[in-house]
DNA sequence: ATGCGGACCTGTTAGC
DNA sequence: TGCTAACAGGTCCGCA
Protein backbone atom coordinates (compact mmCIF):
# COMPACT_ATOMS: atom_id res chain seq x y z
CA UNK A 1 0.00 0.00 0.00
CA UNK A 2 2.08 2.60 1.40
CA UNK A 3 4.46 4.21 -1.28
CA UNK A 4 4.70 8.41 -0.83
CA UNK A 5 1.22 8.79 -3.24
CA UNK A 6 -0.42 6.41 -0.80
CA UNK A 7 0.35 7.97 1.91
CA UNK A 8 -0.08 11.51 0.84
CA UNK A 9 -3.53 9.91 -0.64
CA UNK A 10 -4.38 8.49 3.27
CA UNK A 11 -3.22 12.33 4.44
CA UNK A 12 -5.92 14.22 2.28
CA UNK A 13 -8.21 11.37 2.93
CA UNK A 14 -8.41 11.90 6.89
CA UNK A 15 -7.66 15.35 6.74
CA UNK A 16 -11.07 16.89 6.37
CA UNK A 17 -12.18 14.47 9.02
CA UNK A 18 -10.03 14.82 11.99
CA UNK A 19 -8.94 18.74 11.89
CA UNK A 20 -10.35 20.56 14.57
CA UNK A 21 -11.56 17.37 16.47
CA UNK A 22 -11.08 16.59 20.00
CA UNK A 23 -9.60 13.72 21.06
CA UNK A 24 -11.70 11.45 23.45
CA UNK A 25 -9.65 8.37 23.86
CA UNK A 26 -7.68 5.63 22.27
CA UNK A 27 -7.88 2.03 22.12
CA UNK A 28 -4.70 -0.15 21.54
CA UNK A 29 -5.22 -3.40 20.88
CA UNK A 30 -1.70 -4.10 19.56
CA UNK A 31 1.17 -2.59 21.19
CA UNK A 32 3.95 -4.83 19.34
CA UNK A 33 4.40 -2.72 16.21
CA UNK A 34 7.75 -1.45 14.82
CA UNK A 35 8.24 0.39 18.11
CA UNK A 36 6.14 -0.39 20.78
CA UNK A 37 3.14 1.75 20.96
CA UNK A 38 3.31 4.28 24.40
CA UNK A 39 1.50 2.20 27.18
CA UNK A 40 -0.89 4.97 27.95
CA UNK A 41 -1.24 6.51 24.59
CA UNK A 42 -4.95 7.41 25.23
CA UNK A 43 -4.59 9.47 28.34
CA UNK A 44 -1.84 11.17 26.57
CA UNK A 45 -4.20 12.07 23.24
CA UNK A 46 -7.49 12.07 25.49
CA UNK A 47 -8.83 15.79 25.31
CA UNK A 48 -6.47 17.01 23.03
CA UNK A 49 -7.56 19.17 19.34
CA UNK A 50 -5.97 18.27 16.05
CA UNK A 51 -4.43 21.06 14.32
CA UNK A 52 -3.30 19.79 11.01
CA UNK A 53 -2.51 16.63 9.72
CA UNK A 54 1.19 16.98 7.73
CA UNK A 55 3.03 14.26 5.99
CA UNK A 56 6.75 14.19 5.93
CA UNK A 57 8.18 11.52 3.45
CA UNK A 58 6.13 8.42 4.62
CA UNK A 59 5.93 9.57 8.05
CA UNK A 60 2.14 11.25 8.76
CA UNK A 61 2.26 13.80 11.38
CA UNK A 62 -1.19 14.80 13.75
CA UNK A 63 0.21 17.76 15.15
CA UNK A 64 -1.65 18.06 18.44
CA UNK A 65 -2.00 21.14 20.72
CA UNK A 66 0.66 19.70 23.03
CA UNK A 67 2.61 17.35 20.46
CA UNK A 68 2.37 14.66 17.83
CA UNK A 69 1.12 11.71 16.70
CA UNK A 70 3.74 10.11 14.51
CA UNK A 71 2.31 7.22 12.19
CA UNK A 72 3.68 5.02 9.74
CA UNK A 73 2.29 3.03 7.32
CA UNK A 74 5.00 0.57 7.08
CA UNK A 75 4.40 -2.54 4.51
CA UNK A 76 0.54 -3.19 4.70
CA UNK A 77 -0.82 -0.43 6.90
CA UNK A 78 -3.67 1.69 5.89
CA UNK A 79 -6.01 4.05 8.15
CA UNK A 80 -9.55 4.67 7.49
CA UNK A 81 -12.24 7.16 9.62
CA UNK A 82 -14.97 4.82 10.65
CA UNK A 83 -18.19 7.35 11.68
CA UNK A 84 -18.78 4.71 14.73
CA UNK A 85 -16.67 2.40 16.75
CA UNK A 86 -17.14 -0.73 14.61
CA UNK A 87 -15.81 -4.28 15.80
CA UNK A 88 -12.20 -4.94 15.66
CA UNK A 89 -10.87 -7.29 13.40
CA UNK A 90 -7.90 -9.05 13.76
CA UNK A 91 -5.32 -6.35 12.36
CA UNK A 92 -6.68 -3.36 13.49
CA UNK A 93 -4.20 -2.11 16.36
CA UNK A 94 -5.34 1.14 17.18
CA UNK A 95 -8.50 3.78 17.35
CA UNK A 96 -8.15 7.27 17.98
CA UNK A 97 -11.63 7.81 19.10
CA UNK A 98 -13.14 11.25 18.41
CA UNK A 99 -16.03 13.18 20.14
CA UNK A 100 -19.31 12.73 18.40
CA UNK A 101 -17.87 9.15 17.45
CA UNK A 102 -15.81 9.39 14.51
CA UNK A 103 -13.25 6.75 14.76
CA UNK A 104 -9.83 7.01 13.55
CA UNK A 105 -8.67 3.38 12.85
CA UNK A 106 -5.19 1.60 12.20
CA UNK A 107 -4.95 -1.61 10.47
CA UNK A 108 -1.51 -3.26 10.03
CA UNK A 109 -1.26 -7.02 9.02
CA UNK A 110 2.29 -7.36 9.42
CA UNK A 111 2.68 -4.48 11.85
CA UNK A 112 5.57 -2.90 9.80
CA UNK A 113 4.11 0.63 11.03
CA UNK A 114 4.32 2.52 13.62
CA UNK A 115 1.98 4.29 15.89
CA UNK A 116 4.61 7.40 18.51
CA UNK A 117 3.91 10.22 20.63
CA UNK A 118 6.09 12.83 20.26
CA UNK A 119 7.15 15.87 22.59
CA UNK A 120 7.92 19.16 21.46
CA UNK A 121 9.13 19.94 17.72
CA UNK A 122 8.59 16.78 15.92
CA UNK A 123 11.24 17.54 13.27
CA UNK A 124 13.79 17.33 16.17
CA UNK A 125 13.07 13.38 16.96
CA UNK A 126 15.48 10.92 15.38
CA UNK A 127 13.29 9.64 12.93
CA UNK A 128 12.83 12.59 10.78
CA UNK A 129 16.11 15.02 11.74
CA UNK A 130 18.14 13.29 8.88
CA UNK A 131 15.50 12.81 6.13
CA UNK A 132 16.49 13.79 3.20
CA UNK A 133 14.40 16.61 1.04
CA UNK A 134 10.53 16.37 -0.34
CA UNK A 135 10.66 14.65 -3.64
CA UNK A 136 8.02 16.65 -5.10
CA UNK A 137 9.61 20.38 -3.56
CA UNK A 138 12.18 22.61 -5.34
CA UNK A 139 15.04 21.60 -3.26
CA UNK A 140 15.03 18.28 -4.94
CA UNK A 141 16.27 18.80 -8.24
CA UNK A 142 18.84 17.83 -10.65
CA UNK A 143 21.69 19.39 -9.21
CA UNK A 144 21.19 18.06 -6.11
CA UNK A 145 21.06 14.70 -6.99
CA UNK A 146 24.22 15.15 -8.85
CA UNK A 147 26.53 16.67 -6.24
CA UNK A 148 25.00 14.57 -3.67
CA UNK A 149 25.96 11.01 -5.54
CA UNK A 150 29.57 12.24 -6.20
CA UNK A 151 31.89 9.50 -4.95
CA UNK A 152 29.05 7.44 -3.83
CA UNK A 153 29.54 3.79 -5.25
CA UNK A 154 25.64 2.32 -4.41
CA UNK A 155 23.62 1.36 -7.14
CA UNK A 156 21.43 4.52 -8.35
CA UNK A 157 18.64 2.74 -6.89
CA UNK A 158 19.67 2.03 -3.86
CA UNK A 159 20.21 5.45 -3.51
CA UNK A 160 17.15 7.29 -4.55
CA UNK A 161 15.34 4.85 -2.21
CA UNK A 162 17.94 6.42 0.49
CA UNK A 163 15.66 8.30 2.54
CA UNK A 164 18.57 10.38 3.85
CA UNK A 165 18.82 11.34 -0.41
CA UNK A 166 14.82 11.85 -0.49
CA UNK A 167 12.36 10.93 1.14
CA UNK A 168 9.38 8.87 -0.63
CA UNK A 169 10.75 6.88 -3.27
CA UNK A 170 9.63 3.14 -2.97
CA UNK A 171 10.35 0.13 -4.71
CA UNK A 172 7.40 0.56 -7.16
CA UNK A 173 8.50 4.17 -8.47
CA UNK A 174 12.16 3.94 -8.13
CA UNK A 175 11.63 1.08 -10.30
CA UNK A 176 9.64 3.08 -12.57
CA UNK A 177 11.63 6.62 -12.57
CA UNK A 178 14.40 4.33 -13.72
CA UNK A 179 13.06 3.28 -16.70
CA UNK A 180 11.48 6.71 -17.69
CA UNK A 181 14.92 8.31 -17.28
CA UNK A 182 16.77 5.18 -19.24
CA UNK A 183 19.11 4.48 -16.62
CA UNK A 184 19.79 0.91 -15.30
CA UNK A 185 19.04 0.26 -12.04
CA UNK A 186 22.22 -1.23 -10.82
CA UNK A 187 24.39 1.91 -12.49
CA UNK A 188 26.66 3.39 -9.36
CA UNK A 189 25.07 6.17 -8.45
CA UNK A 190 28.51 8.60 -8.61
CA UNK A 191 28.41 7.83 -12.43
CA UNK A 192 25.40 9.47 -13.35
CA UNK A 193 26.41 12.65 -15.46
CA UNK A 194 24.31 15.68 -14.57
CA UNK A 195 21.85 15.46 -17.54
CA UNK A 196 20.75 12.44 -16.62
CA UNK A 197 20.71 13.63 -12.55
CA UNK A 198 18.43 15.98 -14.12
CA UNK A 199 16.05 13.73 -16.29
CA UNK A 200 16.10 11.11 -13.29
CA UNK A 201 14.71 14.30 -10.69
CA UNK A 202 11.86 15.22 -13.41
CA UNK A 203 10.99 11.29 -13.70
CA UNK A 204 11.05 11.05 -9.88
CA UNK A 205 8.47 14.05 -9.72
CA UNK A 206 6.09 13.25 -12.69
CA UNK A 207 6.06 9.60 -11.76
CA UNK A 208 4.63 10.47 -7.91
CA UNK A 209 2.79 13.26 -9.08
CA UNK A 210 1.05 10.94 -11.30
CA UNK A 211 0.38 8.35 -8.69
CA UNK A 212 -0.96 11.23 -6.70
CA UNK A 213 -4.05 11.53 -8.64
CA UNK A 214 -4.59 8.09 -9.46
CA UNK A 215 -4.93 7.73 -5.45
CA UNK A 216 -6.79 10.21 -5.07
CA UNK A 217 -9.40 8.78 -7.54
CA UNK A 218 -8.32 4.99 -6.44
CA UNK A 219 -8.60 5.75 -2.50
CA UNK A 220 -11.60 8.23 -2.41
CA UNK A 221 -13.80 6.39 0.26
CA UNK A 222 -12.59 6.97 3.38
CA UNK A 223 -15.39 6.98 5.31
CA UNK A 224 -16.74 3.92 3.72
CA UNK A 225 -17.02 1.40 7.06
CA UNK A 226 -16.39 -1.88 4.94
CA UNK A 227 -13.02 -0.05 4.22
CA UNK A 228 -13.71 -1.07 0.58
CA UNK A 229 -10.19 -1.09 -1.03
CA UNK A 230 -10.76 -0.89 -4.75
CA UNK A 231 -7.04 -1.41 -5.00
CA UNK A 232 -5.21 0.93 -6.75
CA UNK A 233 -4.00 -0.47 -10.31
CA UNK A 234 -1.97 2.22 -11.99
CA UNK A 235 -0.29 2.27 -15.34
CA UNK A 236 2.80 0.99 -13.97
CA UNK A 237 5.50 0.37 -17.05
CA UNK A 238 8.02 -1.97 -15.74
CA UNK A 239 7.21 -3.00 -12.20
CA UNK A 240 5.73 -6.32 -11.77
CA UNK A 241 5.71 -6.96 -16.04
CA UNK A 242 9.17 -8.85 -15.94
CA UNK A 243 9.69 -11.24 -18.86
CA UNK A 244 6.90 -9.22 -20.71
CA UNK A 245 7.77 -6.59 -23.91
CA UNK A 246 9.01 -3.27 -23.30
CA UNK A 247 6.61 -0.49 -23.37
CA UNK A 248 8.84 1.58 -25.71
CA UNK A 249 10.80 -1.10 -27.70
CA UNK A 250 9.65 -4.69 -27.06
CA UNK A 251 12.75 -6.08 -25.61
CA UNK A 252 12.27 -8.43 -22.97
CA UNK A 253 12.68 -7.17 -19.43
CA UNK A 254 14.52 -8.20 -17.14
CA UNK A 255 13.75 -8.76 -13.57
CA UNK A 256 16.58 -8.63 -11.04
CA UNK A 257 17.24 -8.40 -7.39
CA UNK A 258 19.05 -5.66 -6.14
CA UNK A 259 19.10 -5.82 -2.26
CA UNK A 260 16.64 -8.11 -1.96
CA UNK A 261 14.13 -6.01 -3.91
CA UNK A 262 12.64 -6.64 -6.71
CA UNK A 263 14.43 -5.15 -9.77
CA UNK A 264 12.73 -4.62 -13.27
CA UNK A 265 14.39 -2.59 -16.20
CA UNK A 266 14.55 -2.67 -20.37
CA UNK A 267 18.26 -4.04 -21.15
CA UNK A 268 17.77 -2.13 -24.17
CA UNK A 269 15.93 1.43 -23.24
CA UNK A 270 18.37 1.57 -19.85
CA UNK A 271 22.00 1.19 -21.02
C1' DA B 1 31.07 8.19 6.16
C1' DT B 2 29.60 4.28 3.41
C1' DG B 3 27.87 -0.14 2.36
C1' DC B 4 25.96 -4.39 3.49
C1' DG B 5 22.95 -7.87 5.59
C1' DG B 6 19.68 -8.96 9.08
C1' DA B 7 15.79 -7.85 11.59
C1' DC B 8 10.87 -7.00 12.42
C1' DC B 9 5.74 -9.69 10.95
C1' DT B 10 1.67 -11.95 8.39
C1' DG B 11 -0.67 -13.07 4.20
C1' DT B 12 -0.65 -14.60 -0.52
C1' DT B 13 1.12 -17.04 -4.27
C1' DA B 14 4.25 -20.19 -6.86
C1' DG B 15 6.06 -24.65 -7.04
C1' DC B 16 6.54 -29.50 -5.92
C1' DT C 1 -5.37 -30.93 -2.80
C1' DG C 2 -1.84 -29.97 0.58
C1' DC C 3 2.50 -28.56 2.22
C1' DT C 4 6.60 -25.51 1.88
C1' DA C 5 9.25 -21.79 0.27
C1' DA C 6 9.53 -17.46 -1.59
C1' DC C 7 7.93 -13.09 -1.88
C1' DA C 8 5.33 -8.59 -0.83
C1' DG C 9 4.49 -1.49 -1.42
C1' DG C 10 9.56 -0.10 4.41
C1' DT C 11 13.45 1.24 6.87
C1' DC C 12 16.06 0.97 11.06
C1' DC C 13 20.08 -0.88 13.18
C1' DG C 14 24.52 -2.93 13.98
C1' DC C 15 28.65 -4.26 12.09
C1' DA C 16 32.82 -4.28 8.89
Amino acid sequence: MPELPEVETTRRGIEPYITGRVIQAAVVRQRALRWPVPRHLSSLLAGQRVIEVVRRGKYLLLRLEGGTVLIHLGMSGHLRVLKKELPAQKHDHVDIVFEHGDVLRFTDPRRFGAVLWLKGDPFHHPLLLHLGPEPLGDQFCGKYLFERSRGRKVAVKSFIMDGKVVVGVGNIYANEALFLAGIRPARGAGRLSSDQCEQLALEIKWVLGQAIKAGGTTLRDFRSAEGQTGYFQQELMVYGQGGKPCPQCGTRLKETRLDQRSTVYCPRCQP
